[in-house]
DNA sequence: TTAACTGCAAAGCCTTTGCTCGTGA
DNA sequence: TCACGAGCAAAGGCTTTGCAGTTAA
């Protein structure tokens, strides 16, 4: 995964799309500018119905497979924003890295101090008369026998390709 | 949400139980005594295997809302440990608090440091041999205007009750 | 006694997939 | 030209819910 630390122009994004070996279709044009075009993490249904207003026979089969596909390209962040983790949230990559803060009253989104977490987490939150139900850090990626893996599958490919 | 802070004896879950207004049955006193057993987080499906094994005719919708019961007793967490966030895991309230990063190779969870995030999880993932892909915090609670609110129902409920 | 609880099966929700037709390069 | 991509509808995976019978208190 490309880690991408500015806002993609469409050029940047449509050199990607290309040399990842994928097609620059309609589609993918209008929900990148779409994406583009937003402030705030859209959720698929959301997006679709943006995309829905531009080109009205468009999918969600294809929004979901489009944003699958320009997460593995780094051009999109996905995120669970949701309360109760129940949906994806996307937005262009680049941006400022935010974490959130989603309210189970009312589902607003607080942006948090990435440098908060647990204890220090819930003194902020007194100080700021919120109340802080759970917090726990998110992390994926590879473990170190698959990190080790993954570097000699990376290997044998560069040696064979 | 009762916040307990160490892992309730079979008395302390009982009485909260029977406080709350909910009724003691013996498949909330398995379930229990299981999740009590038990060092890691399960999901559902392994509860109720685990489960199974002692009463054969409970049944998958009764592990799902006993949970769900005793997660708003606080008596239990319930996290997304899956790499792909697809379930939830829980396990018993009160034990130490941990972090995991999910391996999206083998599934593996590696704790984590909990004042360990973004930049400085990146430095720590790499002095391991691991691949961090994502790591973001994940918080819920309620935001200010939702906290009064519930401060203003909780007094009212005070006086009328 | 009776409201709360259970098991079962069906439904729900978000997301993915199979298939066939369409289309970018 | 033709492999990749889109639309459609159906399936998948986890979780919740409706219902009717059962049970704790």
């Amino acid at each position: 995964m490309n880690k991408i630390t500015r806002i993609p122009t469409p050029e940047d994004a449509e050199a990607l799309i290309r040399e990842a070996g994928h097609r620059l279709t309609p589609q993918r044009s209008l929900l990148l500018d779409l994406l583009r075009s937003q402030k705030t993490f859209l959720d698929a249904e959301q997006l679709y119905a943006l995309a829905s207003q531009h080109e009205k026979d468009i999918s969600l089969a294809t929004v979901y497979r489009t944003l699958q596909l320009f997460v593995e390209l780094g051009l999109v962040e996905a995120r669970y924003l949701d309360p109760e983790h129940k949906r994806e949230y996307y937005r262009i990559a680049g941006g400022l890295e935010y974490h959130y803060m989603t309210c189970r009253g009312c589902g607003a989104m607080i942006p948090v101090d990435p440098d908060i977490i647990e204890h220090v987490a819930q003194d902020w939150a007194k100080a700021h008369g919120l109340t802080l139900l759970t917090a726990h850090a998110c992390y994926t990626g590879y473990c170190q026998e698959c990190t080790k893996k993954r570097q000699e599958q990376a290997a044998r490919e560069d040696l064979s390709g």
